[in-house]
Formats: C-alpha cells, structure tokens, sequence
DNA sequence: TTTGTATTTCGCAAAATAACGAAATGTTTT
DNA sequence: AAAACATTTCGTTATTTTGCGAAATACAAA
C-alpha cells in the first residue's frame, strides 16, 4: 500500500475554489456580480449567458455552496450577490499561491540543477 | 432557440485556467513548484500525493496543457518548472477578476436596492 | 544487446459534471 | 381561490474527469 498523504487545508480549500470558478458561466456570474455594488436577479442573467433556466439555477447553486456568492429573496425575485467575506478569503488564497516566495530550500531534496 | 451569447476571451480563460487549478494534486503541484527556484521530478513528486505514477502523469500533462507548467527532459528524469509567462499571466487573469473596480452603471439596469 | 529505471500512454470502470425540459415550490396579483 | 410569475428541483442523458494497472516508450548502464 502507497502511503497515502492527505493534502493539506490550504490546498483543498484553494482547489475547491478553483472548481467553483472552472467553468465559463461561473467565471461570468463572478464577474458581472464582482463589478456591481449591488446584486442581480437569475432572471437577468439568464438573458446574458447560452445555458437555461435550470443549468443557470445549478451554477449559482454551486458558486452558493462555494461560499463565493449569496441569494437573497427579494420577491418576487431572488437577488444575488457577492460574499465579499469569502470574496476576500478566495483572493488572499490565490494571491498566497501567485505571490509566494521562491525558496531554494526544498530544491535540495527534490530538484536537480 | 434561445439567442446564444458567447464567452468574451477573457472568462473563457480565466475558467480554463481556474480547471487546470481545480484538483487538489494539481494545487499542490503548482504551489510546490511556484515556491521553488528549480525544478520537480515525477519521481519525487509521487511520494508526496496519494496517486499513483500513471495519474499523477496525466495531471501533470494538463497543467503543461494548459501552459501553467513546463517539462524538461533531463536524463534519466524528466523535469517539472513553472512556465513564468504563463504563471504571471494567470496571476494578472485572477488580479483582473478580483481587482475589478465596482461600478454602479450596469446596476441600474439589472439590479434591485 | 540486454537489463534496469523513469515516465507516459492505453484500456477500462466508476464517479462527477453539464444541460435540458417537465414538474414542483413559493410568492404575488387578480 | 385561482392565475401568473420567478426560480428551483427532479429525472434523464451525454460527456468529462479521475484513477488504476498493464503495456509501451525512452534512455542509460552494464
């Protein structure tokens, strides 16, 4: 049996976002609701992107159960916008895995050259 | 038939690149290789995540094609660096996204409050 | 040339994702 | 209460992703 390591927090979590945010419609979503002080209704949205009602529904289902965005009912419509807490939280994780700082350190056990 | 707008450039890539980033193996590759000056063998690399060698190959044959990483060969071994354009690149790609100035123009036509 | 080492490709099975239309839910208006 | 509207859930289908072990490839050493 392999050893099996267990990934660190920091990586699933980053992973996790990465998933929420690997398809066109969500980058859109993000984008458009990034921009706006306020929210925006699925009935809008749907006019602006090439899926349906219901595949709509379970994008902003899955950016909701990432955390990256919120739902408020406003009747009749439901609102959506922004979670800047975690919108925040998601920026810092990638800016912690672009901005890291190169170390040599490791590279004495694992790299050539 | 439901007009069927298209992804604009940009979110069409930032949703590729977020899917080349979206597997926690992959994570961890990305952050391991970000943080060092050098390189990473296939070989060192297996021990540290809980694939096996045909799987990890092909996680690291999407991150080359997605252009985040490179490989070289280097006899017997074969190594792995960060390609620099392209890291800089989805770094600009996700500062882009996260970044974006919050404008109000676009609310009025589709937002509430 | 044969053997050994490092890595990838192939073939497959299981699981997850994506999309659709129909049906269901919840709320407001008539 | 019934009709209308906005949105979600359900059931289904097609596609993609993930992972494995076995086989293939590529190169160096013996």
């Amino acid at each position: 049996m392999r050893p099996k390591p267990e990934y660190s927090p920091d990586v699933s979590e980053l992973a996790q976002i990465a998933k929420a945010m690997s398809h066109p419609v969500r980058i859109y979503i993000l984008k458009k609701l990034s921009q706006m002080q306020s929210c925006c209704y699925s009935g809008d949205l749907v006019l602006e992107v090439p899926v349906g009602r219901s595949a709509l529904s379970q994008h902003l289902k899955e950016l909701k159960f990432a955390g990256l965005i919120q739902g408020e009912i406003e009747p009749p419509y439901i609102k959506y916008c922004i979670n800047r807490d975690n919108w925040n939280k998601a920026q810092k994780a990638f800016e912690n895995l672009f901005d890291a700082p190169v170390t040599d350190l490791n590279a004495i056990s694992c790299c050539s050259i």
